[in-house]
RNA sequence: GUCCCCAUCGUCUAGAGGCCUAGGACACUGCCCUUUCACGGCGGCGACAGGGGUUCGAAUCCCCUUGGGGACGCCA
């Protein structure tokens, strides 16, 4: 049998972290047993629908590389199909239409909770037999067995046992002839053929409810796989409030698409010790039963960590690839400068996200405006204004402009002035780049380019001989430094 | 409230009765490396929710308590 999957997502929103890790698990393990993973969107809320959702679901789902191999299947195209299994139950007296008002169902509802139970249909219309009030419009009402239990093997919860006289008769037609969702997800898993039904444990009590219309149907039933929640840090349950939960906002803020899933897959499943997994070690390792029962919480810092780590390793071309279009954003044009995997390589070692790397990288496309004010205030002193002339006047003549002469004429001029290296580094490291940070200041040198770095040098060298004259400290805004740097 | 699910360091987790004086990772922290910031290396801090059983032996099995989460819609 071929193992069929599928994610569900209802487009009434962004595709959230915890969607992304339930899809990824759904896909994972079709692509582990070379099974099918389907995309359908559950769209039968026309209020709550928006094609603008199903936009960004896609989009995440691209993003993090989860291709589908049927689908997408809108259930809004279906409704033919559910208005014709929802006639064929009621023709077989499996389901009834239900003529109660939601002011009585408000009322019921009321009394019970009053009474400490849990609210539930009465099932007042479950025998009316075919007296039908012509005038009113009346709502499909499945006919739910009231005796006996249901039982799940969930591949990762275990056993679940439900009594029947736990449910009621849940509504599978609105009055207006719309399907409901516990309906239409029994009637599209059957149809589709899904063997495993992968989905969050949110969806655990609905499960019997599904069963038994499944059997009402005669289908055969799926394999279930209740995943549990993500919660947010203090361990509620995950919101906008803690933070991110939109998969494409993950994208802005910088980070790749392998560490969000490999974060993603390490919350609630692990391998032993390991933390690091490519896609096709998950493919082969993962198993939709090593699965925890336990929810967990999302962590950001740890997130970072394998976003860093995923910076840090890859390919430098892929990486400058998603960094270009950071850089983009940021309104950064790269076409005359370094070439943005040589960037990507100084630049790994000291950033957690692609953002704070395209934002650190501005300087080797564009002059900047002024100085940071304590880096200036430190390392751009009188005394080292003719050391860093100097070096200027070597760096103009140096044959070959690569990293080591570079570093070599640093080292150099630094003896030369009795200077020790980091005298002399320092004071460069702000001339070049505005700051006090940033990669080896010999490669900065010689990926910012000969002609910009001696232009920058001679500026910083006429403002140290200036900083005496210079009463009010530098700032960003400071018209002094506009005024010498541009 | 009723029903369902869950419970190891702050967080993610290893652990499927003796291998556990409970391992790893993130975070925090000490030292080393170092031209800045980082990276890296070596250490440190830090948990089996509580109580009963079962067993020669329990983090691991059972029960209760407590705590957390979920469901209870003409939402999905």
């Amino acid at each position: 049998m071929t193992i069929r999957t599928r994610f569900a997502p209802s487009p009434t929103g962004y595709l959230h972290v915890g969607g992304a890790r339930t899809a990824l698990y759904s896909w994972l393990y079709a692509r582990k047993h070379g099974g099918t993973f389907i995309l359908r969107i559950e769209d039968t809320d026309l209020e709550r629908s928006t094609s603008e959702s199903v936009d960004v679901i896609l989009e995440g789902m691209a993003w993090l590389g989860l291709n589908y191999d049927e689908g997408p299947f809108y259930q809004t195209r279906r409704f033919d199909r559910y208005r014709e299994v929802i006639k064929q139950l009621v023709n077989e007296g499996k389901a009834y239409p239900c003529y109660c008002s939601r002011e009585r169902l408000e009322i019921l509802r009321a009394e019970q909770t009053a009474a400490k139970a849990k609210p539930r249909y009465d099932g007042r219309c479950r025998n009316l037999d075919g007296i039908a009030p012509a005038d009113t419009q009346a709502v499909i009402r499945f006919k739910n067995p009231q005796d006996g239990e249901v039982g799940i093997d969930d591949l990762i919860k275990g056993r679940v046992v439900i009594r029947n006289s736990e449910l009621d008769d849940l509504i599978i037609a609105r009055s207006d002839g719309t399907p409901t969702y516990n309906f239409t997800v029994v009637v599209d898993d059957w149809d589709m053929r899904v063997t495993h039904v992968i989905r969050g444990d949110d969806h655990l009590n609905n499960t019997p409810r599904q069963i038994n219309i499944l059997k009402a149907l005669g289908a055969d039933l799926p394999l279930y796989a209740h995943v549990p929640m993500i919660l947010g840090t203090d361990g509620q349950r995950l919101s906008k409030r803690h933070g991110a939960v939109s998969v494409m906002q993950y994208r802005e803020t910088g980070f790749l698409p392998e560490a969000l899933l490999n974060y993603l897959v390490r919350l609630g499943w692990s391998h032993g010790d390991q933390e690091i997994f490519s896609i096709d070690e998950l493919i082969q390792l993962f198993d939709i039963g090593d699965v925890n029962r336990a929810a967990s919480a999302f962590n950001t810092e740890k997130l970072l960590w394998l976003n860093q780590h995923y910076i840090k390793t890859g390919d430098p071309v892929y990486v400058a690839g998603h960094l270009g279009w950071h850089m983009q954003r940021l309104g950064i044009d790269i076409s005359l400068g370094p070439d943005l995997s040589e960037v990507v390589t100084a630049q790994r070692e000291r950033c957690k996200t692609l953002v704070e790397m395209a934002q650190n990288s501005r300087y080797f496309y564009e002059d900047f405006a002024a100085y940071d004010e304590k880096a200036a205030a430190k390392n751009l002193k009188p005394e080292t204004a003719e050391a860093l002339a100097n070096l200027g006047k070597r760096l103009a003549d140096l044959p070959c402009w690569s990293a080591v002469a570079i570093h070599q004429t640093i080292n150099e001029v630094a003896e030369l002035h009795n200077l020790n290296m980091g005298k002399l580094a320092q004071p460069l490291r702000v001339a070049l780049t505005g700051t006090a940070v940033s990669p080896p200041i010999d490669v900065t040198a010689q990926l910012i380019g000969r002609e910009r770095v001696l232009h920058r040098i001679a500026t910083a060298v006429e403002y140290m001989r200036n900083f005496a004259l210079i009463s009010a400290p530098m700032s960003a805004s400071s018209l002094t430094a506009k005024d010498q740097l541009t």
